[in-house]
DNA sequence: CTTGACCCTATTCTAAGTATAGACTTTATA
DNA sequence: TATAAAGTCTATACTTAGAATAGGGTCAAG
């Protein structure tokens, strides 16, 4: 299997994938003697793993811990559900943040009708105070 | 006024204030023999209107724009209404699937119990598939 | 006159990639 | 078989919005 399949069977794209490898989250595959990457089902598991993860906005930090637990079958996995269970109390805050700014946003809105001008307008006379 | 005097009333750090200017988005301000940045209350309420922007997440660029109708007084202000109704459907969409996140990973904290090792980890084999 | 609190520029770092240039290899077509 | 197209390689720079640092200059108090 050569990047490009890679790239395509996972999704993710070519420079992600050598992205990943230099940055230690994905293992260092064998070459062909024209020096191209080739990966075998083992690769492409771990970067679906990569991937699940970074969808669910899981840090490559975060991963790389993952990856180290996964390593060590026979640990406990409280830290893994630790980690998981930080990671829905910061999605918590970032929602609750986001749904204080859409109030402050959509009360702005409201605060400047159509055909004002820039120095009328409500909008930018409350970013200003 | 010097620089960590503006940063002190406005609450931004004296890096961010220099970055800003750096950036276009503050005037350059008049400088001492010394060659120390000196403001006026007119910086002090430009730097005001970014920081209350930044606050609400409008981006260097959105200022930019936000900053040049500023200078145009007599126009109108429909683009300043658009840029702020572009933004909360961003934000809306940014909480939409931070909802959809928070569900997913609610779930995966379920699916794993406790005193389980990593081989049997509910979460781990969901990150896997 | 020295010490501490400021200030200056320039550079590097962060996260998670994306994009590009210039060179090489493989594959498909004529 | 020759050539063109598609794929791959490395290295580098760019993105956002700053934060941090090094190494130096300046100002006010004791």
């Amino acid at each position: 299997m050569k990047i490009g399949d890679l790239a395509k069977v996972t999704g993710c794209s070519i420079q992600t994938i050598r992205f990943y490898e230099r940055k230690g989250l994905l293992a260092k595959p064998h070459r062909t003697e024209a020096n191209y990457r080739t990966y075998d089902n083992v690769a492409l598991e771990e970067l679906t793993f990569i991937k699940q993860c970074r969808s669910l906005d899981i840090s490559m930090k975060e991963i790389e811990t993952l990856l180290q637990n996964k390593n060590n079958p026979d640990q406990s996995c409280a830290s893994v559900n630790a980690l998981i269970d930080e990671h829905i109390i910061q999605v918590n805050e970032k929602i609750s943040e986001l749904s204080q700014l859409k109030m402050t946003l959509e009360k702005m809105s409201k605060s400047c009708g159509t055909d004002k001008t820039i120095k009328e307008c409500g909008i930018l006379s409350e970013l200003t105070s």
